[in-house]
DNA sequence: AACCATTTTCTAAATAATTAGAAAATCCGC
DNA sequence: GCGGATTTTCTAATTATTTAGAAAATGGTT
């Protein structure tokens, strides 16, 4: 063994994922195209085979459309956000959730107003438990 | 160019990183001894590239003891984690820390006595930003 | 049918990450 | 100083990720 493949999209992979969750099916020149808005100019040639990768992994599906292929993801976003954040409290914080927001709440990275609005989710969800 | 360095720790390096920040300096020994209870059994010989690797990468700093060289973080973990989080906040999750935390408490990843704390530690947090 | 622009397929290169053996260096006990 | 165990250095192999060109296939246009 030297290297398992990640459980999770690559960095590229997740780009291309976000396009496709915004607006599918895509062919592979508004992706291309999409993701260069984005900041991210790869050749038309590099997004179909990261394109083709990710059929293969089960992330895409794609189907002929006339001369080209037309491609949609397969897994939702909410599916992929939890588990990349399951795992990053499984191996980052020792599995507890709670050590994670600690560390969020604890840089500068939210505003008042989010912690706010959190609170208020905090209770909700508390609420709904107790059903 | 082919592809980029990771910012951040990876897999194995985290794993390296965590055993040193429960207690360091350490040998090489020790550290691979450390790493096969927790369930990671490598090579010697691995285990000292990969010290070595992160020496270079500024993770570690080392130094000889005899025959043998004792190694240490020079990266706190509050200082990693916050950073591979603020790096999933803005990959994943479109810069919003609440909807990191609303994607969080959704998942069945949380107790009620964690959410309980953790609003504990939200007002908390409210109220030294009000001061 | 022939041409041409577009698209895909095939191939392969570069770098990162992980793993570890063979050989060299090192230190301790005698 | 010598032998032997231990440790490190050097080297290299394997798989993953990212990138993209050359060649082939495709489909519409004249």
């Amino acid at each position: 063994m030297a290297r398992p493949a990640s459980e999770f999209p690559t960095e590229f992979e997740l780009e291309i994922l976000k396009v496709l969750w915004k607006s599918s099916p895509q062919t592979v020149r508004d992706i291309r195209d999409r993701m260069a808005e984005a900041g991210r100019d790869s050749a038309h040639t590099s997004v179909i085979t990261m394109l083709n990768i990710m059929v293969d992994k089960g992330y895409l599906d794609k189907k002929k459309d006339g001369k080209s292929y037309l491609f949609w993801p397969v897994v939702s976003e909410p599916d992929v956000s939890q588990k990349m954040l399951g795992d990053m409290v499984s191996r980052v914080f020792g599995g507890s959730a709670k050590s994670l927001v600690l560390n969020l709440i604890d840089g500068e990275e939210i505003e008042e107003q989010e912690l706010l609005e959190l609170r208020k989710l905090i209770n909700q969800k508390v609420r709904e438990q107790r059903k």
